[in-house]
RNA sequence: CGGGGCGUAGCUCAGUCCGGUAGAGCACUGCGUUUGGGACGCAGGGGUCGUCGGUUCAAAUCCGGCCGCCCCGACCA
């Protein structure tokens, strides 16, 4: 390509919206511009560096089976209505309708449509298992896109979904896809991180998540490097020894004016936060049967909530914060909050095991200005639930071997789902069994986002010049930058850039009239991983300067030997990307809690 | 959806408080000088100041509605 024509400009100074270092040299770097929020043009850099993710997880999909094909993005709602998904997701999900009023959905995912699809094409135990994927535009009407691509609203998936008989078979699909998962990481030069992951709404039992560990990503994680135990903060478990607070004291009501917080609390009574108790609330929505209701989770008053856990043992869907009003309808006073004395009617209480193991802690009197000391579990007050609401926190002790967790942040790069029968039973993708049997196909989603992925690379690969990409994902392999003044120079830099196209390197040609300056720091923008130069002065030195992007030192190659110099250098360029692929993490490999 | 910020040339921004002929740098066009790390001179082109309405002799500026973008939170397959 020649930069003379090329359609993409770098800027020379930072958009102001750019808030993350991927985004602002992506922008920099001419590969992409915003339309609105969430929605972005890809320009020709970018779209070659996209084409070349994709080919490596096509590649990577072939190994394990997977056959490519392609399903629409326009579904209509009737698959979506099937499949519950119509009712469950709210504004997420973009929808319209034709002209004949039928009512259409943006798809957000493809599973209804597989099992859709496998009404007609699944029928008998003969043809199991299965391996589709697809590379597919998705929308999802986020609520905030944010991040240059690290959050959009429309964005490239490959999704793949298997189909089997039983959960053997998806167990041994689910692990290939994780082994692929991580070689595709590898492969475009990005570390990978397999954490546990909650199913959340795809249903299904397994689920992990591909995690690019950066302090922009948007999960948190807990991680152990020691025993390799890894989740995502959601649900991330940790072993609890309480504390001894001897035996149960007798209940006593004190007077604690203006210890509405549980740091003023402690502080009033000189006590530590972790001998009190915490007491949040929520709403829950209890499904379309049942009104909301209020969720009271109680935890040590030196941990926090972890909503998603809490959710789950309350058994509720969703929650979202109470407010003031539905709070004092149980009969709570916030600030001095009780599980004692509430209205057990009108909430849910979800106790965090270690608060009931814990003697003698000090709780709200649900009465302003008044705590109860030496407060027991069920002696003082009850729950609903008793189960793990804690949030894991830095530090805490991991649940395989209690050694400390790190807790970090991550973007999800990918994900891989046990769904079961989640779809296949709603929608009836049936097969039929050696006895005549018909059974719901056992179904797995796997997923990954291009443009997600291409962000992670570029943040984790530029520096303040610009983007340093991979070979592997890179545009093109080397710019040859021409310094050329003279005819004859330009002659040759012509043809040398004609014997590297010859070669099969992927080459960008600077032959604009700019100054060198300007040459040099858009090569170094654009994120080419080697630079080739040729000029007067390189050629009295006896050829061309080729080396690294930004390299201190360059070689000096003849003229003649410049193609396949560049050639050779790309080659172990990938060569070192495969080899990164040998010690990886596999499914076989992968320690216990990973 | 709640809180906050912003909307002026392709980009980064000044001008808004205190109403009175729309600006700078970069980018772009032409000419000349330059030529190994974002050169210089001269001459140019480009903006109904997000939008609609109001106040006023007069609105980028004051007031109100709407739209858009960004940040924090909520949300997130």
């Amino acid at each position: 390509m020649r930069l003379s024509s090329f359609f993409g400009q770098t800027l020379r100074e930072v958009p102001s919206e750019a808030d993350t270092a991927s985004y602002e040299m992506l922008l920099r770097a001419g590969y992409i511009r915003q339309l609105a929020a969430g929605l972005f043009s890809y320009l020709p850099a970018a779209w070659r560096s996209l084409r070349k993710i994709e080919q490596i997880l096509r590649e990577e999909m072939g190994i394990i089976g997977g056959q490519e094909m392609c399903m629409p993005v326009v579904h209509p709602a009737e698959l979506w209505q099937e499949s519950g998904r119509w009712y469950e997701i709210g504004d997420p999900m973009a929808r319209f309708k034709d002209r004949r009023g039928r009512d259409l959905v943006l798809a957000m995912t493809h599973e209804e449509v597989v099992a859709s699809l496998c009404k007609t094409e699944i029928r008998s135990y003969r043809q199991l298992p299965q391996m589709v994927y697809h590379i597919q535009t998705k929308f999802r009407d986020e609520p905030r896109a944010r991040g240059g691509l690290i959050r959009v609203r429309e964005f490239v998936m490959k999704d793949s979904y298997t189909l089997d008989l039983d959960f053997e078979g998806l167990q041994a699909q689910y692990e290939r896809h994780y082994d692929a998962y991580y070689r595709i990481g590898a492969r475009c030069g990005l570390k990978l991180v397999a954490v546990q992951s909650d199913p959340g709404m795809m249903g299904g039992k397994m689920a992990h998540e591909f995690m690019y560990v950066s302090p922009i990503g948007e999960d948190a994680l807990a991680i152990c490097e020691a025993t390799g135990y890894a989740s995502n903060l959601e649900i991330a478990e940790f072993r609890k020894e309480p504390d001894d607070n001897g035996p149960p004291a007798p209940l006593k009501k004190i007077h604690t004016p203006g210890a509405s917080s549980i740091e003023a609390l402690a502080a009033f009574l000189g006590i530590a936060t972790r001998q009190t108790g915490k007491i949040v609330f929520f709403m829950g929505n209890f499904g379309s049967d049942n009104p909301e209701k209020l969720v009271i989770g109680v935890v040590r008053g030196d941990m926090d909530v972890n909503e998603v856990q809490l959710c789950y043992q309350a058994g509720a869907r969703e929650l979202r914060p109470a407010e003031a009003e539905e709070i004092a309808v149980a009969g709570a006073v916030p600030g001095y909050a009780s599980p004692r004395d509430i209205d057990r009617s009108k909430a849910v209480i979800v106790v965090d095991d270690l608060v009931a193991a814990t003697t003698n802690l000090v709780v709200g009197a649900n009465e302003a200005g008044y705590h109860f000391t030496g407060a027991n579990y069920g002696r003082d007050y009850e729950a609903d639930v008793v189960g793990p609401i804690a949030a894991a926190y830095e530090g805490a002790p991991d649940p395989i071997g209690g050694e400390p967790m790190h807790i970090t942040r991550g973007v999800e790069v990918g994900n891989i789902f046990q769904l079961g029968t989640r779809y296949s039973g709603s929608l009836g993708a049936m097969y039929t069994d050696e006895s005549g049997q018909e059974h719901p196909i056992i179904m797995g989603s796997y997923g990954i986002g291009v443009g997600r992925m291409l962000a992670c690379v570029a943040q984790e690969h530029s520096d303040e010049y610009g983007l340093d990409l991979p070979v592997s994902v890179a545009p093109w392999h080397v710019v040859l930058v021409s310094l050329a003044r003279q005819g004859s120079t330009r002659a040759k830099a012509e043809g040398l850039y004609q014997s590297l196209l010859d070669a099969g390197v992927e080459v960008l040609y600077d032959d604009r009239d700019v100054s060198p300056g300007v040459k040099f720091a858009d090569a170094d923008l654009r994120g080419t991983p080697f630079r080739m130069t040729i000029s007067e002065r390189s050629l009295k030195r006896g050829g061309v300067e080729f080396g690294r992007r930004r390299a201190r030192k360059v070689e000096i190659v003849p003229l003649h030997q410049a193609a396949s110099c560049v050639r050779e250098a790309v080659q172990e360029a990938f060569d070192d990307l495969s080899r990164s692929l040998e010690n990886l993490p596999t499914w076989g490999t992968r320690k216990q809690g990973a």
